[in-house]
This record gives C-alpha cells, structure tokens and sequence, in this order.
DNA sequence: TTGTCGACCTAACGATCGTTAGGTAGTGTC
DNA sequence: GACACTACCTAACGATCGTTAGGTCGACAA
C-alpha cells in the first residue's frame, strides 16, 4: 500500500492532521462514541487510519490502553475548561454569572474535543472495570469541582439537593450531545438558556 | 442438566417469575443494560435464562428482534405512566403540579420496570440502525407528550427555549439511572427536588 | 394410538474478535 | 559501514460471535 503511504505523508506535510499515535487516538475516539466500545474492533480503527490492526499495539498495550489513554484525554480537556473559567472570575461574581460561565466551559467542551470528552458520556459506562476503575478518580475530580462551585453559589439548599441538582444538571448538560447541533444554534445561546431555567426557574413563564 | 431444570419448572409452580420467552427479555433487558447491546452474547444470555443459546431463536428470529421487542416494552411502560397521570389531572391543574407529578411518574417508571425502560436510555443509542428505526416512533411519540405538556405549562416560553428544557429535563431525568438509588432515598424525594427546583429556580438560595 | 406442535436440545457453520510472533524499511548515531 | 531504534508490516493463533440444521420429548387432540 505504498500510495496510501505516500498520500498519508504528503497531507502530513501540508497540514496539522494528527499522525501515527494521536491519529490513532483521535480516529478511535470518534469510532467508540459512533459504535461502542464492543462495536468498535481495533481492525475497524485500523482500517479507517490506514493501518494493519496489529500496528496499534505499537503504540498501545491492549484496547483497553488505547480507551484508557481516550477517557484521560477527555477528562483532562474538560477539567481544564472548567479551572479556565475559575481562573477568570473573582469570588464575588455574581451566582448566576458563574453558574452560567461553567455550563457554557462544560459544553464548549464536550464538543470541541473530538470526541474524547464524548467518550466520557457515551463510552465510560461500559467500559471493562479495569480501565473504569484507572479513570475513575479523575471523574470523581471534575465532579468535585461542581461540588464545590455549587456550595458557594447555592449555599442555603440543603447537601442532598445539592447533590440531586448537581447531577441532574451534568445528566441534562451531557445529554446535549444526544440532541443538541452545534450547526443549528451557538452553544452559548444553549448555556444562557439552560442557566437563565435553573436560575430563575420555569414559573414566571406559565 | 436435568436438576436444572426440575428446580426451575418447581419455582415456576410457586411463584410467578417468568417462564420461557418472558424470562428471556427481562434476563435479556438486564444483561443488555449492565453490559451493553454488544457486550452480551446470546450464550450469556441462553446461561442466565438455563437455556442453550440456540433455543432463543425459538422465541426471537433474531438478536436484533430480542433488542427490538424489549425496546418496544420499555416505551410502552414509561408512555402508560404518562398517560396514567395525564387521566388523573385536570387541564386547570397547577402547572407546577403537573410537571412533577410527570416527573414522578417517569422517574418510577424508569427504576420499575426491570430494565425495560433503562434499555431505553442505555443501550438504544448504540442499537444496530435497523433496531433503532423501528423503535424510533414510539419515542417521538412520547417525546411529543412532553412537548405538549409543556406548551400548557409554560406557554410564555419560547418554542426554541421549550425545545432545550424539555430535552435538559428528560436528559437529567434519565441520567438518574446513573446515579440514584432507590434504596438511599425515595424516587417521591427525588421527583419533588427536581421539580422544585426547576419551578422556582435556584435563585432564591443563594 | 397416532399425529401434531411447542419448547427445548446437540452440534456445528463461517465470520470475526483481540492478540502475538516475527519480519522489514527508513532514519539517525557512532 | 555497523548498529540501534521507530514505525510499521504479514500471517496466524485460539476464542468467541450470531446463526442454522436437525433431533428429542412431553402435552394435547382426534
């Protein structure tokens, strides 16, 4: 296959397009979030990045490495969204200024990182319990960034429904990746709307 | 195996687990949940049920149509649920009322029915296409339900706005099934936060 | 008593799976 | 010019997959 070789180095040449391991990470994130983990065989990754399956454990040990390797990504991406937006707003910005800055960081990246946040979503439920267990803590992480966003801006409700509110509203925010198109509407039109709902709640308009 | 079979054909006299195809889909429904569409094989299955996987093919024509026909139970379920409460309520009912008596009935209907309803949330997503064509209808059917209830209940809300809180509240909705248990709180609880808080907002605990 | 039928069974099919062993071509180092 | 190393390759392994063909056996009907 020395014209799939040579057309693969010329398009390395001109653009940025990602090669060899991180080609592999990206074109596999992409196929795990369409198809499923199981759905997904490492011939049909290797198919769609232009090489022999068994050239994956070149760069990874197992599968399950290279899902690992994809939730580390994700959950690094969206972490460091989050702690962006930290970074840019003192304590005394308003609650609902905040709360909207974070859902709009969250959704921005959820779907600017090529899948591998949606790998997070989609994926990581039926992951073999060894790679759930090695990302685990960096999820429990991320969620205890919200934990404590949300003790400083609501904190006259009680911790039990901080806690429902909280993963209510991680459930609502990944779930935009089922219904929500980036191309029929700006995510930061869906972050003010969500906001602004949760804000000031659903009664003033009845 | 013919004490296998003896001790089930006795448990089948006293109580009323199911028999034969019935047992096959909430064996089925369950496996497919905890594992994924893809995860679970047929012998998996034809194991829990103490039946030889070729024996499904008696009762199913296919993997693909066991999917479909616990798919199909599974909306039917959370659309009774619906409807049930619908009948209950009168138009002049509180809007604040019916939203949470619909989230209620939604919730119970999604813990209740032995992974029927669950199948819908988890695995439905990954279903080969010609799985998820058929079970596409009922869906938008009761997704159509909550459109309507909504233009009742918030009417002053946009058409594009109703569009985003309807889809952010079935998907925390759903996402319950990730997080909540049953055993650690009261699905009423549970309902009555989400509706609480998405009636009156969050505001007022700043 | 014979025949039919539903509810299973055994055995096996070809396809596909993750993975491994061992080879090769190109690049950079001494 | 020898050597090591990276980034792939071909070929194949045993296991497992959905599915099929054809048999068995008890219940019930005529």
């Amino acid at each position: 296959m020395s014209t799939t070789t040579n057309v693969t180095s010329i398009s390395n040449e001109i653009s940025d397009a990602p090669t060899g391991r991180d080609r592999i990470l990206s074109v596999a994130a992409e196929l795990f979030v369409a198809k499923g983990y199981d759905g997904t065989s490492l011939r049909t990754i290797g198919d769609a990045v232009g090489m022999q399956p068994a050239s994956i454990y070149h760069h990874f040990e197992s599968k399950d490495h290279l899902l690992e390797a994809i939730l580390d990504i994700g959950i690094e991406a969206i972490g460091s969204a989050f702690d962006e937006v930290s970074e840019m707003l003192t304590d005394d910005t308003p609650g609902s200024f905040r709360l909207e800055a974070h859902i709009a960081a969250h959704l921005q990246a959820l779907f600017a990182n090529e899948a591998f946040t949606a790998a997070h979503v989609t994926v990581f439920y039926l992951s073999p319990d060894s790679v759930r267990e090695v990302a685990v803590p960096a999820r429990d992480a991320y969620e205890a960034r919200w934990t404590r966003l949300l003790e400083q801006v609501v904190p006259k409700l009680s911790k039990k429904a901080r806690t429902y509110i909280r993963l209510s509203l991680l459930g609502a925010m990944n779930s935009t990746l089922n219904w929500f198109d980036p191309e029929n509407g700006t995510i930061e039109d869906l972050a003010s709307a969500m906001a602004n709902n949760l804000w000031n709640g659903w009664s003033s308009y009845e």
